[in-house]
DNA sequence: ATATATTACTTGCAAAATACAATTAATGAG
DNA sequence: CTCATTAATTGTATTTTGCAAGTAATATAT
C-alpha cells in the first residue's frame, strides 16, 4: 500500500512554498496568512469578522489583529452592520482588491505551468480527484482530536 | 474551465487544519512545524541540519532554535559529524521516534478513514492523480519569483 | 603553505504572530 | 427588566520569525 501521508505531506508543502513566496504585488508585501485572508474576503460576500476567521480557522483576537494591520495597510475596509450594532463587515479596497486578484492570477499561472506537464486526461483526472478528495474530507468525522 | 486555486485552497487548508490539531502526544505538545522537523528527521538517514532545514523550506537560524527547544524536549538529538565538525547530524531519541510514530500513525488513520468514503477506484485515481500532481510540481519552474 | 573565501551553525536583536483572559457593547431569552 | 450570549477589541505574555553579525571549520587560490 502506499504512504499516503507522504504524499500529502509532500503536495501541501509544495503548495505551501508557492503561497509563500508569492505575496508581494508592486510595493505591497504581505504575509501568507494575511493573502488568506484576502482571498475569503473576495470570495464571500460581505462576511463578518467571526466568519472568516472560522473559515480560515484562526483565532478571533488575532485575527482581528490582522485585521487592524490590513486596514492600516488600505486593502481591507471595515463597515458597521446596519443590522446588527456588533458586527462589522468586512470588504476589500480598490488597493485590496487589486492584490488580491493579482495574487489569484498568479496563482492561477502558476497551477496552469504545473497542469501543463500533464496530457488532457490526466489533467481531468486530477482535477476530478482533488475534489472528490475536498468531498470525502468535508464527509470525514474523525477529525482533530488529540491523540492517545 | 475550473478554478483551479479554489480548489488547492481547500484541499491544503482542511490538510493543514488536520495537522495542525494533531500535535499532542500523551503529554508532550508539539507545534506544526516541529512535526514536520521530527518527520523529515525520521525519514532522512542521519542528515545535517541544513538538510532537514532545507526541506522543509525554513530559515536555518530559526530553524537551530527550533531544534535546541526540541532537544530540551528531549526528542532530538545532536551529533557532531566525524567527517565535517561544522556538520551536526540530527536523530531522534525514543520519544521522540515514538511521538513521530504516533502522529504519523494517526495521520494515516484519518486519511483512511477520509478514502473510506470513496470505492476502490476512486481510491487508487485519487492515489495516482497525487503522485502525478507531486510529479508536475517538481518539474515545475515557475515557482514563487515576486509578481509585477 | 598561507591567505581568502565559503560553508555550517549559533546568537543578538527587533519585529511580527499567536492566544488566553478580561473588557466593552449590543442583542436575545426568560 | 435582568441575565446570558455574542461580536469584537485590548492587555499581556509567549512564541515564532528572520536579518545581521558572529564563530569555527573546511575548501579554494595563489
Amino acid at each position: 500500500m502506499e504512504n499516503k501521508r507522504e504524499l500529502f505531506q509532500v503536495l501541501t508543502r509544495r503548495f505551501g512554498l508557492l503561497n509563500k513566496n508569492c505575496c508581494s504585488v508592486g510595493t505591497v508585501d504581505i504575509s501568507l496568512v494575511q493573502s488568506h485572508i484576502l482571498y475569503e474576503i473576495d470570495k464571500q460576500i460581505t462576511p463578518s469578522m467571526q466568519q472568516i476567521a472560522e473559515t480560515i480557522a484562526m483565532d478571533i483576537t488575532t485575527f482581528s489583529r490582522q485585521i487592524q494591520t490590513l486596514i492600516k495597510m488600505d486593502l481591507v475596509k471595515k463597515t458597521p452592520s446596519a443590522a446588527d450594532k456588533r458586527v462589522y463587515l468586512l470588504s476589500l479596497t480598490v488597493q485590496g482588491k487589486f492584490v488580491a486578484t493579482t495574487i489569484d492570477v498568479s496563482m492561477n499561472e502558476y497551477l496552469e505551468e504545473v497542469f501543463s506537464h500533464m496530457n488532457e486526461f490526466e489533467k481531468e483526472t486530477v482535477i476530478r480527484s482533488i475534489k472528490l478528495l475536498n468531498q470525502a474530507m468535508s464527509k470525514s468525522s474523525v477529525c482533530c482530536t488529540p491523540l492517545i
